[in-house]
DNA sequence: ATTGTGGCCTGCCCGC
DNA sequence: TGCGGGCAGGCCACAA
């Protein structure tokens, strides 16, 4: 599903082949992917005529800075969400997402002056479209965070150390795989309290978080994490063979090594 | 503020 | 072969 790495490759997606092309048409089909009160008649009003001089991303929001600087388009694509910019895809096949491209599951879309199109194809309808996000909301992406940074955000939180990797007003962009990666690589269990991470705990899971966000996005997905393939009944730990063990934590799927991560 | 829970969305997959 | 239930998780509303 669209974490960090997916979404990065939107934007890339968007910078390459978004940037300075005129907004000639807005397609809305779907209400409900506007978010924060917007319709179809005011995306509309807003972008027609615009061209985008920038193309940002926080954690998981990707953001379309209009010309004149007074207008942030935010895109979010929840679990299904694909980013398509003239038939140009950016990455291969999302995990639980259906394979296929269905024209009714296109549910927002921009048609620029020269016939090109930018399109939102979400088979689910879990993401969304937004103007002028709050950004502020987020936390510090986790593909730049420093250690002290990721220090700050969790040392002192009595949540679950993967719910407070989850929450994304703390740490930006990730999601439940990268979160599992990650405290696998690190030897730490997803249960424990967030605080009670030690000084070298704390280093450790700053590298290998970093680590896994910049191996992920470079094979392609969230999904080509090295524990991935083993999260199912009866997988055991690559490392060491232990059979892995499976909870909800922090609301989510949870797989982990009982035998490594501490 | 923090933390946890439930619901939303819909296609897919499994067992019957 | 069809059917129904469970499942996937990003995000938000809500409760305490």
């Amino acid at each position: 599903m669209p974490e960090l790495p997916e979404v990065e490759a939107y934007r890339r997606l968007a910078e390459e082949r978004a940037l300075g092309r005129p907004v000639a048409a807005v397609i809305a089909p779907d209400a409900w992917y506007l978010k924060g009160g917007l319709d179809a008649a005011a995306v509309t009003a807003a972008l027609v005529g615009r061209r985008f001089t920038d193309a940002r991303r926080i954690g998981k929001l990707l953001l379309l800075d209009a010309d004149g600087g007074d207008l942030v388009v935010g895109l979010r694509f929840g679990m299904t969400g694909r980013l398509l910019v003239d038939e140009n895809d950016a990455v291969g096949e999302l995990l639980y997402s259906p394979k296929t491209d269905r024209p009714e599951w296109d549910r927002f879309a921009l048609r620029f002056a020269d016939g090109g199109l930018l399109r939102m194809q979400d088979p689910r309808r879990l993401g969304g479209v937004i103007l002028d996000p709050p950004e502020a909301r987020l936390g510090v992406d986790a593909a730049s965070v420093t250690p002290a940074q990721l220090r700050a955000a969790i040392e002192r939180s009595a949540a679950p150390l993967k719910a407070r990797l989850l929450d994304q007003a703390h740490v930006a962009g990730v999601g439940n795989l990268i979160a599992d990666e990650a405290l696998w690589r690190a030897g730490l269990d997803p249960r424990r309290p967030a605080k009670s991470l030690t000084p070298a705990e704390h280093r450790r899971l700053h590298k290998h978080l970093r680590a896994a966000v910049a191996d992920l996005s470079e094979r392609g997905g969230s999904h080509t994490g090295d524990l991935r393939i083993h999260r199912a009944p009866g997988g055991r730990c690559p490392k060491d063979g232990a059979e892995l063990q499976r909870a909800t934590v922090g609301g989510r799927t949870t797989w982990w090594c009982p035998k490594h991560q501490r």
